[in-house]
DNA sequence: ATTTTATACATAATTTTCTTATGTATATAG
DNA sequence: CTATATACATAAGAAAATTATGTATAAAAT
């Protein structure tokens, strides 16, 4: 018998890019680790961004120059800087408009209170 | 060139199964088809469940008990109603109590106004 | 009349998008 | 000297969709 909390389904499947893609609008530059750290806190624990799921991902943006890239060194450990190109931004800007659309899409099912029509 | 509007990515990739048990827990009993109709409804259009996601995840919770079903006639045409067993009402208040925490992650990140701490 | 759209189910093949596991390497804390 | 934290990367596998296809009836449009 297990007592101990079972693992959260990822509900936040298909929302991870918008989530990268928010991050780097408000704070400009940031590298990979300090995304997954930003997410926990800002979500006080609740998503936990997995490496697995952040790099391979952070590669395909850059790949389809959404994001572009700056290596620096820190003391002896390398962080790979990432942030929002010209055309990023206006995707961006479109990712935002489905995110709120999603969101809102959400509310109506979960929260059913507003009478339509 | 396109100019019309690209397909939308699902970010419903992983809440879908608490949409529907959402709809089961509000309307007690749905046929499938009503279930894509009503989310394509209460959206606006903006939410449309495939029938190849649909089906095969409705089975699925029958399999694990979370659903029972009864199949009617209406007219020649038949409809599989849905809904929710014991197990699957305790079931649904966990997940919605995810569905919350999950939306207020999104809150969080998207909409990043306040303070912490 | 005949084709398209809507209703209503089902499933197989494929793709997307994660998790889990593994690997490298440095720094700090116990 | 061992575990944890920092910081990257990638491969294998699982989960959860999309797309395509199939069956069948009913209604609407051409």
């Amino acid at each position: 018998m297990y007592f101990y909390s079972m693992k959260k389904s990822s509900l936040y499947k298909g929302c991870l890019e918008p989530i990268l893609l928010r991050l780097l609008k408000d704070h400009g530059r940031m590298y990979g680790y300090q995304m997954t750290q930003m997410v926990k806190d800002i979500t006080k624990g609740e998503l936990t961004i997995t490496e697995g799921a952040l790099y391979p991902l952070l590669h395909k943006l850059e790949e389809q120059g959404i994001v572009e890239t700056e290596t620096e060194m820190n003391g002896n450990r390398m962080r790979k800087y990432y942030s929002l190109t010209k055309a990023g931004k206006k995707q961006t800007s479109i990712a935002m408009e489905e995110m709120k659309a999603f969101m809102q899409s959400l509310e109506y099912i979960v929260n059913p209170k507003i009478a339509l029509g």
